[in-house]
DNA sequence: TATTAGCACTCTGTGTTAATGAGTGCTAAC
DNA sequence: GTTAGCACTCATTAACACAGAGTGCTAATA
């Protein structure tokens, strides 16, 4: 257990750190002016944070810098939550008060703004379609052998693609196909679409209209989703204005890595529905050993819909960071839902 | 004019600038087996190349490094076109012959293949929707207040928006607006669709269901797109790995840059269809100072429809890379304009 | 017993100097 | 017109000294 006078300087130390990027002395600790103890002292305490694990050296005669296991500590039991500027509480609600129709704009928004206010990276997965239900199947046809199939779903998304249809496939078929589409799946989720498209539907299909298995086949197609979100990124290059990236390796990696949507979407840790912290070697990947990554989920409704992740490095303003992500999820939750909500 | 050494000369400094990315000084230069002179000679030619501003030293006793003027004298005169080799060949038939079904995949597929190739950045500008017509309208009510507004166009794009719906407005209201607009806009241009909206049928709306200015507005603004095709890129960091892209600041430079739709866009030349190279200053912009952008555009059936860049440092492998270009944009505007073709 | 002042020691960063090497320009010879 | 030879320039690198920041330890102090 630590003594208090030991959290004082831990707390010191991370703060510090995270200000200024440079490693903490014993005399610079000293000065604060609600920390009494003679500069000795405060090298007798951090020789045994030191030894506790909390805290390392660079090189032997350098401060002190947190490590992984102090950033989790503060993490756990140092942070305070503190309260928004009202230039940020504006910047807020700038986006959430205008009557905005396009969820796709709200995201796109906010993904910008929280990168603005932290000058870090922002990551927002979109609500995850597979979950919508479908509203509306249409077809429509552009030439003899296209057509476009559009699905609309319960909230407002509209999914497409070209399929081809079977030669002499007249408009009545195309009819017929998108009455029987509308008959037996309207309200189905996305995910099960597939299936059950395959087990109710093709079967009818084959006896009413000229079906060819090309055309079960491009139907099949249609049913076929990415089942994660969209992933929106704000201020992608904050991160090279962190004294951390200076080494252009570390830029190309990370770059790299955020161009690969299956590694971007390893992030978030989706179990659960609090904010989660995940501080450097935690996240499990390489690139990401001196970053942190704190995710947030909103909900539209009431399923969890999708998550906010903001990127910066292990010596991160975890308290503004933590703070802003709440205020911006619930924020979003609340916009998206009113709009879905907005008279069903 | 030159001489026929001093083209000979010229040539090797470039190509071996480009490779090497050293300034080139004139005993390599004798190296070559088909140069006979000695360094002496060729001292006294490069002398007069600098003299008439086609080479420049980085410091008084360094090799030569092409200038400006003499990467546009070699990209004007001293270009040859080279062949491909097979794998080259196999990559890009790769794309075009599976039977493609979605334009979006084929662009974006394009753009990375050709990163690849080339280990250059490659924008794609894609399809400009503005230029396409309206094949079918739709209205879908998702609630009371709320509806999804959908327009196909003649080679399966589709556009949607949400829209709020009139207090009131019944389902028949819907049916007759979307048959209205059926009616009167079906073959129109989406770029003259605003105008002849207002013309043609708000009048016409007004008369025949309970039509709110907010609905009216929300119609507006179905109408409006973006005026620029979507940007798609390809390889990203690639520019990362070349030596010029050492210093930091010019990498937040570019990635800024890319980051802003305009300047992107700004970096086509879409007056002309031919393949068009802008060397380092030409491209008008300080980022671009140390890059050139080599451009070409494709068309999908008589239309002009988008445009490829490939962004690389001034030491850029031209030949090679107008090559390239030149083999997509008539892959691309092939395959794109027989997909749309299939069946007019 | 806990704290603190003092001091030797360690490591980084910076500025200086010297050596090396690649390349040029010029002159004189071919 | 071409080329060999040579003096000169400049960038790069290594070696070295030195200042500064910080530590750990010891001995004195409250």
């Amino acid at each position: 257990m630590l003594t208090n006078r030991q959290l004082q300087i831990l707390q010191v130390i991370v703060d510090d750190f995270v200000t200024s990027a440079q490693p903490v002395g014993s005399r610079q600790i000293s000065k604060k002016d609600w920390i009494t103890s003679s500069p000795a002292t405060i090298r007798n305490e951090m020789a045994d944070l030191e030894e506790l694990g909390f805290i390392e050296k660079t090189h032997t005669s350098s401060g002190r810098v947190p490590s992984e296991k102090g950033y989790r500590f503060y993490v756990d039991h140092l942070l305070q939550p503190i309260s928004m500027s009202n230039r940020e509480i504006g910047l807020f609600q700038s986006i959430f008060k205008n009557q905005i129709v396009e969820m796709e704009q709200v995201i796109r928004e906010s993904a910008n703004i929280l990168s603005d206010l932290t000058s870090y990276t922002t990551i927002l997965l979109g609500p995850n379609v597979s979950k919508h239900r479908v509203k509306r199947f249409q077809i429509v046809p552009l030439s003899e052998q296209t057509a476009v199939a559009i699905i609309v779903t319960d909230n407002g998304h509209v999914e497409n693609r070209t399929i081809t249809l079977p030669q002499g496939f007249a408009p009545s078929d195309i009819e017929k196909t998108v009455n029987i589409l509308n008959e037996r799946l309207v309200g189905v989720s996305l995910l099960e679409l597939q299936s059950r498209l395959e087990l109710e539907t093709f079967n009818v299909l084959r006896q009413h209209v000229n079906t060819a298995d090309s055309f079960i086949q491009s139907l099949r197609n249609v049913a076929t989703f990415q089942n994660e979100g969209k992933i929106y990124f704000g201020g992608k290059t904050n991160m090279l204005n962190q004294p951390e990236f200076h080494d252009l390796n570390k830029v190309r990696a990370l770059m790299e890595m955020m161009e690969k949507e299956s590694q971007v979407i390893s992030l978030f840790h989706r179990e659960d529905t609090g904010i989660h912290i995940r501080i450097g070697s935690e996240n499990n990947h390489i690139v990401m050993d001196d970053l942190s990554v704190i995710t947030a989920s909103y909900s539209v409704g009431n399923d969890q819909e999708g998550s906010i992740a903001i990127i910066g490095p292990k010596r991160m303003d975890y308290q503004r960071v933590v703070s802003l992500l709440d205020v911006m999820r619930s924020g979003l939750s609340r916009a998206l839902s009113n709009k879905v909500n907005d008279g069903l």
